[in-house]
DNA sequence: ATAGCTGCAAATGCTTTGCAAGGCC
DNA sequence: GGCCTTGCAAAGCATTTGCAGCTAT
C-alpha cells in the first residue's frame, strides 16, 4: 500500500470520525494537513499548494472546509494578523512566536509558557482562553 | 475658556508634539480620543461618533488619522478579531479582556499579567513584543 | 506660495454566499 | 434517490489608494 493511499484511508477514518463524508476534497484537503507534523496555514496558502499538486479544489472549498475541520475540532484558529486567517493543525494547549514580516507562526508548547496575575474577569463572565502572541522582528 | 477649546488647545498642542499638522480633522479626533479616559475604538465607531456629534470628517480620513496617530506613538493598535481593528489610547505596556460577543476590549494593567517561559527566539530575532488576549465569554 | 491634507469614489484583498450541478450513502 | 457538497461567480466587508481641490504655515 502506498503513502498516499494510506494517507487518504486516515484521512477518511478522520473525517468520519467527526461525522463529515468524506468527499474527495476534504480527503485531499485532511491528507495535506494531517499526515506530517503540525502546521499553520491560510486559506490562501493552501489553496496555492493544492494547486501545485494538480489538484483541483476551489478556493471557496478550502475556505469551507477549513471552517468545517476547525467546527469539528480538527483545527483550530489563530489570530495574530488583521488582514489573514490562519489555522493551526495543533488543537491542544500551546502558543506562537508571530514574525510579521514573513507572516510565518512558530509554536510554543503550552507546558513552557505560565500566564500569572489575569485579574478576575468581568462579572458574568469566564475566561474562555488565554492567547499569548509573542512577536518577533529580524534582530 | 470653555471645555471644548481646552480640549482643542491640548489637542492641538499634542499634535505639535509629533509633528503633525493641526488639522480640523486631526484636533476634533484627538480631542474626542484624548480627552477623557482611555478607550478602544475602531475606526467605524469612531466615524459615527464623529458624525453624531454633527462634524463632518470621511470615514477614509479617520482611517488614515488613526494609522498617522499610530505611527506618531499617540496610539496602539489591538488585534484581537479578524474581522476588525482596534486602535487603543492607552499606548503603555498592558493587555486585555477582549469579549468577542460584544467587541468590547478591557484593559489589564501590565504589572498585573507576568508571562514566564517564552523560549528563546529563533535564530536572529529578537522579541517585538509579547500580547496577551484573554478571551472571556458570558458565564 | 507650497508642501501637506482631505474627501470622494473607485479599487483592493480576504472571505462569504446563492444556487445549480454533481457525488456519497 | 435523496441529501449533502462543491464550484463558480457574484456579493460583502473592512480597509486603502489616486487624485483634484483645499489649508496650514
Amino acid at each position: 500500500m502506498g503513502k498516499a493511499s494510506r494517507d487518504s484511508s486516515k484521512a477518511i477514518a478522520r473525517l468520519r470520525g467527526v461525522g463529515l463524508r468524506p468527499t474527495r476534497q476534504r480527503v485531499e484537503l485532511a491528507s495535506l494537513l494531517f499526515k506530517g507534523p503540525d502546521r499553520h496555514v491560510t486559506a490562501e496558502n493552501l489553496h496555492e499548494e493544492v494547486a501545485g499538486l494538480g489538484l483541483k479544489i476551489s478556493l471557496a472549498t478550502v475556505y469551507n472546509t477549513l471552517h468545517q475541520f476547525t467546527h469539528a475540532g480538527l483545527l483550530r484558529q489563530v489570530i495574530v494578523d488583521a488582514a489573514r486567517g490562519y489555522f493551526d493543525t495543533n488543537t491542544g494547549d500551546h502558543q506562537h512566536f508571530f514574525l510579521e514580516a514573513e507572516g510565518t507562526l512558530i509554536d510554543i508548547p503550552g507546558e513552557d509558557i505560565r500566564v500569572a496575575g489575569v485579574p478576575a474577569p468581568p462579572a458574568g463572565m469566564t475566561v474562555d482562553r488565554v492567547d499569548v502572541v509573542v512577536r518577533v522582528k529580524r534582530a
